[in-house]
Formats: structure tokens, C-alpha cells, sequence
DNA sequence: GTCTATACGAAGATAGAC
DNA sequence: GTCTATCTTCGTATAGAC
């Protein structure tokens, strides 16, 4: 089925790009994670790389906030916890050698299209995890400060934690973000 | 002189790197960006580009610290404002298109030993802050701790900003930050 | 419409002229 | 010892067979 094909180079870029980078995630790897075929990258994305990583862009964007937005209607702390073990799964699972693929776009983003697409996933997070902050009976402003503050010191940690080789940095910052939570309502 | 070819081509490679990540910095750029030759690359850097990226890190890494050991003797408020303004400073000049040269090495990284390089680097930065906050009256434990968090929000502001195309996130972090610097000591 | 073969360009690395 | 020319590899993209 195509949609399935799509659908895994989809991943398989995702994952090259989150543990590489924008310009390591080449179609070589992708098929050869995939194992499909050499054209069938311009049958799927006739757009090439670009329209690859606008797929992966929507896709990680999508999947992560509909987790946050799962966390809507938990008290203030629940949803910081919640959040920071989202991004902790991820870089344990991989043992700390990979990271987030939108701050990878970001950092080796040559186009001003791909710049708009990190901005608005990195801006929909906020938003959300704001939202449920609010919803927790956290003032609007505050909420979307900190909101701000949790998404840079998840961004930050990780790529700590990668140089570290462990999630000593990313547990550091965890636990002095929960403690600050504590003052949020 | 050979010292100072040297030197430019570290300087132009940092640009790039900072710019558009680690496989973007390539020798053609470096090259049109210092007007050396091509051969002088493997001149001064026998290594090929992994030389160079040392090099760059070493540079960089060494930079960065001078700046952070002479916040030493100040008081925590000072040395937090002081260690913000100098990350913010780089990104503001750079109308928030280039950010931190040692985080996109680290990202893309692609051995241990440049890994390894980003990690040492990052401890030497968190540490030389840390001492100055130690100096500063505060705890030790709390000061690598905190160290950590300024180190970690600085990395992500940078990307959130460079996305954002403006310094608004990384404002909102810095302010967030000194109002918990004040409970330091 | 799915896959193979290949064109084209760019990047890293080296050899050799001066 | 400094620069030019070139080799190899690899990545994107396309053309054409089945």
C-alpha cells in the first residue's frame, strides 16, 4: 500500500534526522531503513528533500501535540511532569544519541519555508502546553511564559544530554523546572 | 603570515557552523569566506575537516570561557545578567540567524571523539559559571545545578529564537531566569 | 505505477606544478 | 610551502524499462 510506504519514510527520515541532522538524513539511508525503492522517493514527494522534511515537519508536529493536548485538564504539575517525561522517553530510548528533529531542521535550515514550519510547530507546542497550564487555573501570561521556558530548557537539556552521553543534564533541569512549577498557581 | 590564515579559516568555518550546521560548513565556503587557497586547508589542518572542526571547537570553547571566568567576583545577579547578555549579544548580531556553533556540532556529530569534544566543552562552560556563582555566595551543588539550567535555556532559547526569526523567546527565558537567579543566595 | 540505471553537481581529499 | 588541477565519493534528481 503507498500510504504505508509514505508513511515509513516518513519515520525513517524522521529518525535519521533527529539522530544526524538536516543534511546526514540522505535518501540512501532513508530507503535502505525503509527498503523501498529509488524512485519511489519522487513518486511519494515529488518535491524532493524539501517536501520530505515539510512531511516529517507536519508528522512530529502532529504526534507531539496531540500528546500534550492529552495532558489538558491535569493539575499544573501533572502537566510539567507529563511533558518533561514525554521528552525523556524519547532520549533514553535512544541513549541519548538522538534528538529533536525540529531543532535540527532549525539549526541547518536553508530555506525561509523551512524556517515558518519550525516556528509553527515549535509555536503550536507552546501554545498547547500553555493551554493546559491555563486550564490548571494558571494565569494566561504566566502560562505562556512558561510555557516558553519548558519548551527552551527541554531543547537545551537534550542537546546536553547528547554531548553527556547521558540524561544527567536533561534530569538536572527537569528537577529545578518541577520545583519552580511548584509557584505557578 | 601562516598563523593568521589559520586563524581566519577557524573564524570563517565557526560563521558557517553557527549558521547552517556542520555539513553546510564546507571547505568552498570557508575558503570563498577567507580568500585562501584550496590546498591550504590540508596545510593547516592535516586532518581535513575534522581538524578543523577541533580546532573550531577548541577556539570557540576557549573564547567563551575567558568571558565567563572574568564574571568571577561579581555578585549571582551580575554574573547571571552578565553570562545572558553575552549568549544574546552573538544572537541579536546575527538578526537571530546563527546560533550556537558548539550545539550544532554536537547534533550533527558524526564520531565519538567530536562528541566527546562537545562534552567537554559544555562542562567547562558550565563549570567556570558555576564557580563564579560558588564565588558569589552560592552553594556548591546549587551553583553546578543552576549552572546547568542557564546553560540549558540558553541552547534552547537560541533555537526557539532562530526559529521565532526574533529574540522574544530567549527574552522571555532570560527574564524568567534572573527572577530565580535572586533566590540563590 | 513501480523499480533500475544514470546524469549532474558538490564536497572531501590528494597530487603535482611552480 | 603555496596554489591549481583533478580524483573519488556521494547525494539529489531524472529518464526510461517493465
Amino acid at each position: 500500500m503507498s500510504g504505508n510506504v509514505r508513511q515509513r519514510m516518513i519515520e525513517g527520515a524522521t529518525e535519521v534526522l533527529a539522530r544526524r541532522g538536516l543534511h546526514a538524513t540522505a535518501f540512501s539511508e532513508v530507503l535502505s531503513l525503509t527498503g523501498a525503492s529509488r524512485g519511489s522517493i519522487y513518486h511519494h514527494f515529488p518535491g524532493g528533500k524539501a517536501e520530505l522534511m515539510e512531511a516529517v515537519l507536519d508528522d512530529v508536529g502532529t504526534r507531539c501535540d496531540d500528546a500534550l493536548r492529552a495532558l489538558r485538564g491535569r493539575p499544573v504539575a501533572a502537566v510539567v511532569d507529563a511533558a518533561l517525561e514525554l521528552w525523556r522517553a524519547k532520549l533514553v530510548r535512544n541513549d541519548c544519541e538522538s534528538g529533536c528533529p525540529v531543532a535540527a531542521l532549525t539549526i541547518a535550515a536553508d530555506s525561509g519555508r523551512m524556517l515558518d514550519g519550525c516556528r509553527e510547530t515549535f509555536n503550536q507546542w507552546r501554545d498547547t502546553l500553555a493551554s493546559a497550564l491555563q486550564t490548571a487555573g494558571c494565569e494566561a501570561q504566566r502560562a505562556i511564559d512558561f510555557a516558553t521556558l519548558l519548551l527552551a530548557c527541554v531543547q537545551g537539556a537534550i542537546v546536553l544530554s547528547r554531548a553527556e552521553g547521558q540524561p544527567t543534564p536533561f534530569d538536572s533541569v527537569a528537577r529545578q523546572l518541577r520545583a519552580q512549577a511548584a509557584g505557578l498557581v
